[in-house]
DNA sequence: AGCTTGTTGTACTGATTGGTACAGTGATGC
DNA sequence: GCATCACTGTACCAATCAGTACAACAAGCT
């Protein structure tokens, strides 16, 4: 899904990746509209010549930015690639809460904060979606696995169940982030894993 | 908790109430960084010297919004000042959907969409937690009054379940917003009922 | 009438915004 | 050697931003 051009060269490459680093990492902070594209530059040493080359606009480099959130996401909680029982599920949760645990940032999904402020433009509103879709299918794919293996009631909508979790995840990481206290997404995520368990046979 | 200058003339009171209204609105749909000064000013028929003599700034507008946008919120889940049994809870959970399926506006909460973009603006986003715990509040007493009577275990923790309530909430709230669909809304408000349930004695 | 205080309209500023123009450099293939 | 194309640096632009200056108006009070 790479409408942006694509840099052909390794130098171009690390000047592109150089340019979304450093944007993801300030939105991620000020937010789109409070992350101008100079602060991105000068963040990341490139020049304006270098971000109209790679984006057609600064909507383009905020595509980019949304894949590279959901890339980090997704890397830190490599459990969610292979959960087939019980216990995987588990580990998911508590790699979940150990990036949040690690100092420095905010308690905050990347892609939760882009949630609100993009909220209905019409080109990033699809792409953030996408983005949790993906996300949950990662779940939805754990759960079939479960029910196949008979530890999840075969009437269990796995569909369903991810979206129930990632709307306690969601839920969970906006008031950690608001009291700047992960209490709040840990039983959050309690509660979701229990819910889930609810439904073993 | 009005830090801004207070109008003391109706018509005064007319006019700040109107750049307000505009501001709300605006911000719902726009973000904060979304919505400029000039754009409020024009959508409520006021001129720049009204804006800046009713707010110091553009930061005190917002502080304004985010106290507008908790009296809405309650005033549309009036059921939330009366709960006194279970049934006044899935009132509430009715009430809570019957604003978002109204058609028209975004299916959103006006300060979740804040939630992420003041994220870490110091004076801002003390204010939305405040509204958050406010909002919280209720249904924290809400549960205390069951627990009084003998309808919740005497074990529970109305605080933290009504955090746990708040957390389906906002969470619903964000991926109905993104998928324009209020079933992930729906879906979230049942499972936080039936957990709250699940605490009968 | 005149004074005071709250309110309003218009014009302005300096800084920042997203985006463009264009000349130049670097490496690669022929 | 030379052409080509990806890449880069700097200067620039019109529009918009938040915020200010200041004179004028409205209304209640004496």
């Amino acid at each position: 899904m790479e409408t942006q051009a694509a840099a052909s060269t390794p130098r171009g490459k690390r000047t592109r990746d150089a340019i979304v680093d450093a944007a993801a990492q300030l939105m991620y902070v000020d937010g789109v509209a409070g992350t101008s594209v100079d602060k991105v530059l000068a963040a990341s040493g490139a020049g304006k010549s270098q971000m109209y080359h790679y984006f057609k606009n600064k909507d383009q480099l905020v595509e980019a930015v949304i894949d590279r959130y959901l890339e980090q996401i997704l890397g830190n909680q490599p459990a969610i690639f292979a959960l087939t029982s019980w216990a995987d599920f588990e580990t998911w949760t508590e790699q979940l809460l150990d990036v949040h645990r690690r100092a420095g940032g905010p308690i905050a999904c990347p892609l939760g904060n882009l949630a609100g402020e993009v909220g209905d433009n019409p080109k990033l509103a699809p792409l953030v979606d996408q983005a949790y879709r993906t996300w949950e299918a990662h779940l939805e794919r754990g759960l079939t696995t479960l029910r196949d293996k008979g530890e999840l009631a075969a009437g269990a909508d796995p569909a369903r169940l991810a979206q129930a979790a990632m709307t306690s995840v969601q839920g969970g990481l906006l008031l950690a982030h608001l009291r700047h206290d992960i209490t709040a997404l840990e039983d959050a995520l309690q509660i979701a894993l229990a819910y889930l368990r609810g439904f073993k046979p």
